[in-house]
DNA sequence: GCCATGTTTGAAAGTGATATTCATTAACAT
DNA sequence: ATGTTAATGAATATCACTTTCAAACATGGC
């Protein structure tokens, strides 16, 4: 059975002697209910909507933390702006991102991960994170 | 017979109907002596050590015209300053960046390559860049 | 519950990289 | 040589974050 979430954040916070805020939570509410790559700003203006006396530097504090905890990670597309995205246990994938419309597809291939490995072992690596976006048309834009 | 970077960025200031300035050339000259992957700051600062009267704006804006130009080409690996690489015409990499000592190593795989675009073919993306970044221990590392 | 303690919060100020402004200077066409 | 336009550099602004700090809050022990 897998855990939740906001059990994982939940235990996080426990096991780091942090402390469970209202804060906290609600912000971990408005992430687990958005879509996947959202800005900091977007999170945040959302959050504003319903919690108007969130201040942005808490929003900036947490999502930090949801990333350390493991339940989010860090991306950033090259636009500026830090985007933070779900993490599922165990997942892993890259970006497909459309330099028009900003649509962003994630996908996963096995056969390029180990060709990775590859030629990191090639050149005495060993990796521990990477990073492969693949930036162009998405299909829609490419029709109009 | 290949154009030299000089030529190539040459034809582009008179192209664009721009102008060949002293400054610009002495950064073209600095850049084209440097190692690859330098960021701004070690440019101006190279840069200054001859040239103490030439501006950082400067720098900017003719280190993003050398991008422009083709001769160059902008990457981030992350650390928040931007670097520029030399590029050779027709020339393609992607990096393997220690997370060590930050050495940066450079290669090519012409599988990998394929398989982005049957990825984003099989997306109805058409791929116009993408960013392929190995985070890891180098060799020299690895041994300390 | 109530207190003591350490943590978190929000507003404001700070930071660091990069971009812009603007008066002055320099390049180039005529 | 002169006029036109672009480029320069110092200063200032911007942008995305980060830090500071006094007040508010969460939690464990009584
Ligand atoms: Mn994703
Ligand atoms: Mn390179
Ligand atoms: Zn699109
Ligand atoms: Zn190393």
């Amino acid at each position: 059975m897998k855990k939740t979430k906001k059990k994982i954040f939940h235990d996080f916070v426990t096991r780091k002697g942090l402390k469970s805020t209202r804060q906290r939570d609600v912000i971990l509410d408005v992430f687990l209910s958005s879509e996947r790559h959202m800005s900091i700003e977007e999170l945040y203006l959302k959050l504003r909507a319903k919690h108007p006396n969130i201040g942005y530097a808490t929003v900036y504090r947490t999502l930090k933390l949801f990333a350390e905890s493991g339940i989010a990670r860090e991306i950033q597309f090259g636009d500026g702006q830090t985007r933070y995205e779900h993490v599922a246990e165990g997942e892993h994938h890259d970006h497909l991102v459309c330099t028009r419309c900003g649509a962003i597809e994630e996908f996963e291939n096995e056969t390029i991960e180990k060709l990775q490995d590859e030629v990191a072992a090639s050149h005495g690596f060993i990796i521990e994170t990477h990073k492969l976006e693949l930036y162009g048309q998405c299909a829609k834009c490419r029709k109009q």
